[in-house]
DNA sequence: ACATTAACAGGAA
DNA sequence: TTCCTGTTAATGT
């Protein structure tokens, strides 16, 4: 467990290395997987400038290190430190561009371009400069942030490898293009 | 049609 | 042993 949901905000947070995933239980017990957060990640922000409980629960998906920046330290950077400021205003901004297009994936595209851009968005070079060509990720997560089946994002995955935009290996899939994972609409 | 759940077997870690 | 993958059959929309 990252962070959990509801309880008081204390830190902004990041991940070192590894791989975390952004989730969040409905009342009868349902899970939703919200997003997947690679190495160089941060997140909570939202909740700081709020002053609110988290919104939701940050789980490890295998071993991982993140690092906690107290409030305190957030809040100072925030009004003295223009670069601080810059990285924020990015982030935030990239996150918005993501969720833009998220809908258009989701609305108009078909499962295997759901598995490209969800793998590609996990590259995005702004919000997680960190992550290597390869990423350590089961096919059952993937499903869980696509929402498909397991069973499709393995039909999806052997897919995109046949057409030499990844490479699937055990618990993992590797980047080949990620231009054409990007932009994969067929 | 096409995706999902469920179940199982084989292989990896 | 536990987790991950690749299949198949039944079910649902």
């Amino acid at each position: 467990m990252v962070c959990q949901r509801g309880v008081a905000v204390e830190h902004w947070i990041g991940i070192i290395d590894g791989l975390a995933k952004m989730s969040n239980v409905s009342f009868e017990g349902k899970s939703v997987t919200l997003t997947g957060i690679p190495a160089g990640g941060w997140f909570g922000e939202g909740s700081l400038l709020k002053n609110e409980p988290r919104r939701y629960d940050v789980v490890a998906l295998r071993a991982t290190r993140a690092a906690y920046v107290p409030a305190r330290l957030f809040h100072w950077l925030l009004d003295n430190n223009i670069a601080f400021n810059r990285f924020l205003l990015l982030q935030l901004n990239e996150r918005l561009g993501q969720f833009i297009g998220l809908l258009e994936t989701e609305r108009l595209l078909g499962p295997e371009a759901r598995v490209a851009r969800c793998i590609a968005q996990l590259f995005n070079p702004l919000l997680y400069p960190r992550t290597g060509a390869r990423l350590q990720i089961s096919q059952n997560e993937l499903g869980l942030l696509t929402g498909l089946s397991r069973q499709r994002v393995n039909q999806a995955v052997r897919r995109l490898e046949a057409e030499a935009l990844l490479s699937v290996e055990y618990g993992s899939v590797t980047v080949v293009s990620l231009a054409g994972l990007a932009g994969y609409d067929g």
